[in-house]
DNA sequence: ATTAGTGGTTACCCGCCGGTAACCAGAACC
DNA sequence: GGTTCTGGTTACCGGCGGGTAACCACTAAT
């Protein structure tokens, strides 16, 4: 769900923050991408998600103009999403997003390795 | 909260996003900058949130090692938090996504002038 | 004695987020 | 006639996220 209170406020950075500010947003246009790709797959690729929270999801993202919605007129129905060019252009955020989670991920790992190591009985 | 199932996936992205993907997390890296801050301000300053919030989720960034909680032994209590280097490598992210919001709220803005352009009668 | 100031913690409880399951259209296939 | 495929929508309901308020420690000031 978006936060009303977050966008209304005069802030710039809250408004984004009301508008994208949930789990599964970033996780749906990282998974979109460039491409064009139907609900039933994005239902498919996207961990844990519910149809319906999906479909709330698509549709905020619609309302806020950061992807566009294409309904083929077939049977069985055909919908395409696809990012807008604010939806592309939010791209090279979550990007960086993945550069800063592996460059810090890193130290901590050396952590987790040392605790396998402790697994090794020792004698 | 943090979303555990996203936490443990081996997707960095969708760790990444189980660790700060929330509303909260940042808004706080975003105010706390590169100052160090004190509890009673960011309660003041960060709109709408309240303390049994702002605690945990303080307590859940400096478990991911975000920031740095530091207690002073007075009284009263002082404790000041200041963002770690992983925490200071975020600031560039949280700034982009200002620039975003920016620069496509203004074509937004634009289609509302529009709109307001259509009120004034024609002859 | 009491109040203020600071940074929490805890118990209580309401609201609503979100999961589940059922249902829909309408053609094609067996 | 029944089943499958697709992209939803809707009703129902349980769990828990998060707000509120009370409480704590300890000193200084009134």
């Amino acid at each position: 769900m978006r936060d009303e209170k977050f966008c209304s406020s005069n802030c710039p950075f809250t408004r984004a923050i009301g508008t994208i500010g949930n789990k599964w947003k970033p996780m749906i246009i990282n998974v979109m991408g460039t491409r064009s790709i139907r609900f039933g797959q994005l239902d498919a690729i996207i961990p844990f998600i519910s149809r319906k929270v999906l479909t709330e999801q698509l549709k905020e993202l619609e309302e806020d103009g950061i992807l566009e919605r294409i309904a083929y007129k077939e049977l069985p129905p055909r919908v395409e999403y696809k990012l807008s060019e604010k939806g592309l252009a939010f791209l090279p955020i979550l990007e960086a997003i993945k550069v800063w989670q592996r460059d810090f991920e890193a130290i901590e790992g050396a952590g987790n390795l040392a605790d396998v190591g402790d697994l090794i009985p020792h004698q």
